[in-house]
DNA sequence: ACGCATTGGTTAAACGATTAATCCAATCCG
DNA sequence: CGGATTGGATTAATCGTTTAACCAATGCGT
């Protein structure tokens, strides 16, 4: 079947030069010893062939394919796309490929999915859990990005402290009462981040959770937060667990005639691409995917040139918790004197007056 | 250095049944001639020695490697994680891998991250080419999706019938002003959409555009758009060619207390992951990225089987188009009639009025 | 009964690179 | 001067599959 093979191999270059194919080969690599001056000639004349070594070939003979998984609880997210930008980015820059796989969903699937990577023979995985699985190590080596408060967690950003300065940031501003945003309980790194916010409140400052999706379940998705009430009861600042729920608060509070941040501040997490081009633009807390990439990759692969390669191993990391930044925006501002207390001012009223003046 | 071959190999198969390993292959494949019987026996055998065909063995033997390769223009573009998504699927529905690339920017960085990949040994390539780039075929097949009218393009979804909906939509709302705002004149895509929206405008309509990158060159990133104003001069329809500017128009337009829908009108386009849940949500166009990634790959895998799977060849699929969904949701809606004409009200008054109240 | 297909299986040669084991000088040193 | 060393290159085995070619036994028609 395989009718002409043509591409330029090593056994072709040898004939070419009189020489053998181990001595091509040790020139290439380096590795054995050859003439200076020969290795030289094979390199050009490689090089002018246009000689592409076979990675199956390789992949064979030393049992490294040079590839390693990502996979990822739901490409979906918003999130994944810096991610996986990250990931490629260190992974190119040490010489290997990224074969990526999604685990819609469910737990089953992140599972095939994993195996369908062994399969291919990827060297090493990089895994996103999903919400709060626990994994169960695979036949290669692992590295885990989540938080750094989950068990087998390889490096991620830390979370708690962008929690932190966020809590100061508002205090800075003078916020007293605060709401914070979340989706779901369940994720390790949203409760993190309240964890971070509430450490960092003064003993002046109070908060409350609201969780977006145990509120969509009763009242029906996309169903309004109800923030304009909450205003009314006093919260000056609204602390969304991610850019996705701050907008969705921002642009429920501005079409409510709550102005952010004159009478509202409104912060969110993760720093997503639309969060400095909206407006106001938000204030967010931003992840260094680039570092985290790297230490996930840098020890990953430490760990399997250490490793037979075999055995499941849970990579860890000697930084397992990365800085995050505090971006400052337009969307927290310094609290309204006049909006102090509860219901200083009526916000419906306010926006029925936009709306019909 | 190999010290300990472990994993079960159609030999050690072989050998503890005492059949040729030949034998088993074929067994496994269907492929030769083995009894029903003995076939049945080495199955059940392979299965509970756990035994996983080493894909680097068959790659080197049969020049096919079960991996595509993944070529994006910029990773961190927000549309990418659904298409990442609906290629992964459908490349390992019909048994494939997916290597991914960004080919971050630059158009040398583009061909550099394709040799990569061809280094690795795609069978194919699925290149979403950056802005107006033509793809000088690789040396395997390359399926390219961007819109209808780039020469060489495989499938994409029908920008222009996009466009002709948008422009129906709003024509049924009443609407005959109507701001097209994209990003950039130079992507193909946006174009077809532009060209999509005019061709659907009634002879009473009429329609400008406003080309943000263009903008933000002359007055720096992140600027406003000066869409208050353009109310003002009687527009009442802000036809974004992305939902990321849509959703810049709108809480700009919000901001500066004119209403979405009652006052002006918001559309977009691609229905990303905050469109559904920011308030209003948003009217856009979606694309069927599911069938887009099943056209490509199968038209790209058709050719893969029927070439040599050598020369690069653009892959050309039957259906080159496929229609995109009008999604309707709150931030359109009819045109309101005391705002009809150009100065109705002054939304900078109105503005202020709700900042002050 | 003899040739001829058919069935069920084995042998062995690839695929292309790596690498341990040799081999053959030429050089070095006591 | 002879044995040990070393630099420089070759041989050949190996990774695990696939597959063409081959072979033995059986069945069948004439």
């Amino acid at each position: 079947m395989p009718p002409a093979r043509q591409g330029p191999n090593l056994s072709r270059i040898a004939t070419s030069l009189g020489v053998s194919v181990a001595t091509v080969s040790n020139a290439l690599s380096g590795k054995g010893r050859v003439s200076e001056q020969l290795a030289e000639r094979i390199r050009e004349h490689a090089a002018e062939m246009g000689y592409v070594p076979s990675q199956a070939a390789r992949a064979l003979r030393t049992g490294r394919s040079g590839v390693i998984g990502l996979v990822l609880p739901d490409i979906a997210n918003p999130l994944f796309p810096k991610l996986a930008q990250a990931i490629e980015f260190a992974a190119t820059s040490a010489g290997y490929g990224v074969l990526i796989a999604d685990s819609r969903g469910n737990i089953t699937a992140q599972t095939e999915a994993i195996n369908r990577l062994v399969e291919r023979g990827v060297e090493g995985l990089v895994i996103v859990p999903r919400r709060a699985t626990r994994i169960s190590a695979a036949s290669c080596p692992v590295a885990v990005i989540d938080t750094a408060s989950t068990p087998g967690n390889t490096v991620a950003a830390d979370h708690w402290q962008g929690g932190r300065d966020i809590a100061n940031h508002l205090a800075e501003l003078g916020h007293k009462r605060i709401l914070v945003i979340g989706n779901n309980p369940e994720s390790n790194v949203q409760n993190d981040r309240v964890g971070g916010i509430r450490s960092g409140l003064r003993p002046d400052m109070h908060s409350s959770t609201l969780w977006v999706e145990r509120l969509e379940r009763e009242s029906g998705m996309g169903c309004t937060l109800g923030l304009a009430e909450k205003v009314r009861e006093g919260y000056t600042a609204f602390a969304a667990l991610s850019d996705l729920q701050a907008l969705r608060a921002l642009t429920e509070l501005q079409r409510d005639g709550i102005v952010v941040p004159d009478m509202a501040s409104v912060t969110g997490f993760d720093d997503l691409i639309f969060s400095p081009v909206i407006t106001p633009s938000l204030t967010t807390v931003a992840m260094d995917m680039a570092t985290i990439a790297d230490v996930a990759i840098s020890s990953l692969l430490k760990t399997i040139q250490a490793s037979g390669s075999r055995e499941g191993v849970l990579v860890s990391a000697d930084t397992d918790r990365v800085p995050m930044q505090l971006i400052v925006r337009q969307s927290s501002g310094p609290v309204d004197p006049t909006n102090g207390g509860p219901t200083t001012v009526d916000p419906a009223k306010r926006a029925s007056q936009t709306e019909n003046s």
